[in-house]
DNA sequence: TGGTAAACGAGACGGTACGTCTAGTCTTTGG
DNA sequence: CCAAAGACTAGACGTACCGTCTCGTTTACCA
């Protein structure tokens, strides 16, 4: 996880620096145990994420975590929220081919090759096992990457590339679904080679119009 | 799980009804055991699948388990085997889009409504967490699912609705991926209406071909 | 624990009624911690007395609490001179036998049948594993209790009842030293037959003089 | 405690040395938690004796302490017990007096300058605090010692040196009671010249007959 | 009369120990 | 030789208090 400034999307409220007294939680603390939990599922795996574990590697005490956050999944949400703020949108080319290529190889980068994507792919698993898990991940983590896989596509509508009438968030996961399905079920490799082929099958239902 | 004779795929050395005596090992206490498993994921969830909650509901002692198992997702995999067995390969009604059709819907109301589609789920959520559980499960459960999925492709190829030169594999997976993205992301219904307009996508890249 | 105007012998200092100024601490607060202190040892026990226990009953802040007493057993201490106030002398009947009689009545029903007797015993109890507590207990608690023990005998010494080259200290050591080993070893009862044997066994020593 | 072969009073059954099995517990591990339990005690005092504590001075897991002992009081008690069994019966010297001197004598070292003594006067502590405590206190450690307060005079009574009328365990408990008084409250010190005064005092109530 | 300083309530902090739970190992008896 | 039984070490769980530490408020005093 970033060692940012900590300043992100879950809360606007100013935080201080001090230990702890009546007018706010530990900045300190807080970004100490979302630190460790990331470091501990990077090192470790899931299952080396334990709230004993988060406290001692975070130095800080138990019962501080269970103050501020319910379970080690709400930790990891709150982690993948602070980290997602650098998160950038999908880069406008000026052009829907590049555009989706661009993005499918970010996204398969970002879902096997980061940290954060890490942490998202350990909420996805633990959502299949706990409905509270999977409420909080979809209400508070999945949203903006949604938004993000929209977007080429909206950008096309506007640019005249797609037609107006498209469900676009349908199309979307028509798209990026095979993606996931090879990263969360079979395990195969997603790379540019994959990816494209994904834009390709997908810009094969859009013939290209005269500009 | 089915509580059939349980001589299925996972082996065919002969079993006795026996406790234990120098002739191998019991037949009885291994359906307990996988029968225990499926019946507390049903009713309490994966966390709740304990190797001592099984072998307690089971009436087994806890080191026969590890005798002959790994781990617990090395019993639910055994399970969804032993099950799997009754899961019919997809009907052949002589056309692509009648069979596309049908088997989204099957593979739909598998994914989200049966005892051994939530062990399924279960199995790729774990995956995402313990890469043994991953390797596993794609080594074991998920290639005749694959096999499935690829079938009604082939016969449209024997039957000229489709190109030869396809990779099926690749088509299959374009086609049931967002179905996939669905159940275990995003978590939305997967509906006929949501099935059937997945095909509609797929058949919409191969324009009808005179009869 | 006595719900009186609190002035008492542990400090004469003038105490106000405010929260909190620079001129003093605020014996609404001491009284509130006192009297909770009490209320917690009598409903749950020496376990149940806890600082936050305290705070939260007595509706003070823990730091109130530390900043005026070392420990529980401060507290218990204070608690127990606040009341012992109004432990009255023994009673003189102007008859040794009779003296007697009475006060280890009334002894053996402090001890076993009131309140203050149970913080009593408690900072006993106490005693045996902190020698901190016995240090506090002995000095502050134990020497008044004892001087009111001697009293019969020194007034029976007056009277001509006793002879005069007596150690008084260790004799009301021994009077009294089987009723405390009954309340606190044996748990036995303490009612009047026993404390009347222990008298007469005690004056079987002293022949009966002329008078 | 006395590390010797651990077979006595709290059980006959044999134990072996093995960790675990179904056909006994281990003694290893018994002993290991009483010989921590009276080292925690004799250096660190009765709070710093915690289940914790025991489990890791003792190598033992703390599981296997909840299962046999339902808290570190009942450590305490069995740990007395398994060394109670080298606590001697008074010597008898044929002659009341000379056996009283060494038995108060006796005592007196017993309950202050002893491993056993200690724990001891820590379970009396206790059982201020906690009924179960003092039933478990009176009910399995102070019957022993209360039957060898009365040996010395069931012996004078066979003598003659006694009248045959008496009821000794009360005359007992005048005899000890201001020692356990010293110990347990004044804390004030109990050399020979305290024992032998209470002899004397009690021998007073006995005039000498003749042989 | 308004500023200053002490004690107050509130409560978050780093910790320790609690008693419970499950994992995975080991050893014996009995069929 | 396997199964049942169950004791064992190990360690995470979530809770309760510990004693310390700011905060912002209250209020008597003193300038």
């Amino acid at each position: 996880m970033t060692r940012g400034n900590g300043e992100n999307g879950t809360g606007t409220e100013p935080r201080q620096q001090h230990h702890g007294n009546r007018h706010g939680r530990s900045e300190r603390a807080r970004l100490a145990v979302l630190w460790a939990a990331d470091d501990l599922l990077a090192e470790k795996g899931f299952a080396g994420v334990t709230i004993e574990g988060i406290a001692k590697s975070a130095g800080v005490a138990k019962q501080t975590i269970y103050r501020w956050w319910s379970s080690k999944t709400d930790i990891l949400v709150e982690a993948y929220l602070t980290d997602a703020a650098e998160a950038l949108a999908p880069v406008d080319h000026g052009d829907l081919e590049r555009d989706l290529r661009a993005h499918l190889r970010r996204l398969a980068e970002f879902l096997t090759g980061t940290d954060p994507g890490a942490v998202f792919r350990a909420l996805i698993g633990q959502a299949q096992h706990d409905p509270a898990v999977a409420g909080q991940f979809r209400e508070r983590c999945l949203p903006e990457q949604r938004r993000r896989d929209r977007l080429p596509l909206e950008r096309a509508v506007r640019r005249g590339e797609l037609p107006s009438g498209l469900d676009l968030a349908a199309e979307a996961d028509r798209l990026i679904g095979p993606l996931y399905y090879r990263v969360l079920v079979t395990g195969e490799s997603v790379g540019p080679a994959f990816t494209d082929a994904l834009v390709d099958a997908f810009l094969a239902r859009f013939p290209a119009r005269p500009r």
